[in-house]
DNA sequence: GACTTATGGTCAAGTAGCTTGACTACCTCT
DNA sequence: AGAGGTAGTCAAGCTACTTGACCATAAGTC
C-alpha cells in the first residue's frame, strides 16, 4: 500500500509548487468568474454568493444547508442571505414541511445571476481549453474530483 | 421530466463543477498541510504563514516583496511579519544595498517550520498518488502550472 | 549640489466577514 | 406530556485585512 508515501515522495519543492499552483488556479478562476459576472451588469456580489446560488439552484434550501455548503456557521449563512435578500437574489418562504425552518429560494434576478456565473465559468475554463485543449481540461478536472470529491468550498486561511 | 431538454448549459455546469473541484483541492491540500505542520510541533502558525517562507526562504525578502508575493498590502505584510517576528520565525535585518528597506530573513525556528510544511506538503501530495498515480500527479501539476503560471496565491474571496 | 518625484516602511483608524454565546420557536422521541 | 434536539435569529466580539497619513531614503532632473 501507499506506493511511496515515504520512501519515493514527490519531491518537497515540487509539493509546494503544486499547492501554489492550486491555489493560484482556483483564486485566478475564481477571480475571473467573478469579474466576468459583474462585467455581466450584476454588482455588489461576491464569490462566495456565487456558491450559495449554486446550491439554492435547483429547489432552494435552508440557512443549514447552505452553511453546511458553505463551511461556515449557520449565522454567517444567515447574515449572507440577509444580504442577498436585501440586493434581490434571493428570499425567504416559510418551509412546506417544518415551521422552524425557512425555505430560502433565488428570484428572478438570482437566477440570472446564477446563469451569468455559469457563463462566465463556462468563458474562463474556455480559455483554459486553449492551452490545455478539451482534453487536457477533462483531465484536469477528472483528477481534481477523484482526489477532492466533497473537500470544503470555501478558502482555509 | 425529460432531462436532456435543457438547451446544453452541460458546459456551464461541468465549468462550475470544476471550480469547485479546484478550491476543493486547493483548501484541502491546504488545511492537511496546516494540520501536519501543527502535529509537528508549530503552533500558532496559519496557511498564509506558509507562504509567507516560501518566499523567504532562499534570501530572505523585503515586506514590499512579499506583500506582492501575498497579493496583500504591504501594511498586511507588515504586520504579518511583526506577527512572525513576535513567534520568532523571523527577523528583520537592515538591508545590504538600500537604507529605507530592511531584509525579512527566516530564523533557524522559520527554518525547521518550513521544512516541516514542505515534509506534510510531500504527506498530502503522497496520498494523492495513492489516488491518481505518480504519474497522475505529475499531469495535474503540469497542467495547473501551465494554466495558471503566476496567479494570485491568495484566496480572492 | 538643490529640487522633485518615487519607493520602502510604519503608525493609526476603520471595515468586512466571520466567530462564539444566548435565546426563542418548533420538531421528535419516549 | 415532557425532555432533548434542531432551525433560525439577535447581539457582541474578533481577526485579518483595508485606506489614509506620514517619515526616511533613493533616484532622476536641472
Amino acid at each position: 500500500m501507499c506506493q511511496g508515501c515515504f520512501n519515493a515522495p514527490v519531491q518537497n519543492s515540487d509539493a509546494m509548487a503544486l499547492t501554489a499552483a492550486l491555489l493560484a488556479a482556483a483564486g485566478g478562476l475564481t477571480q475571473r468568474i467573478h469579474e466576468g459576472v459583474v462585467a455581466r451588469g450584476f454588482e455588489g456580489v461576491r464569490p462566495a454568493h456565487g456558491f450559495a446560488f449554486a446550491r439554492l439552484a435547483p429547489d432552494g434550501a435552508t440557512v443549514t444547508d447552505l452553511a453546511v455548503h458553505l463551511g461556515v456557521t449557520k449565522q454567517a449563512a444567515s447574515q449572507l442571505v440577509d444580504e442577498l435578500v436585501g440586493k434581490g437574489y434571493v428570499e425567504r418562504r416559510p418551509h412546506p414541511a417544518d415551521a422552524r425552518a425557512r425555505l430560502v429560494v433565488l428570484t428572478e434576478a438570482g437566477r440570472a445571476c446564477t446563469q451569468a456565473a455559469e457563463e462566465a465559468a463556462a468563458e474562463a475554463v474556455g480559455s483554459w481549453a486553449d492551452v490545455l485543449g478539451e482534453d487536457g481540461v477533462r483531465v484536469l478536472a477528472d483528477g481534481l474530483l477523484r482526489v477532492a470529491p466533497g473537500g470544503p468550498i470555501r478558502p482555509a486561511w
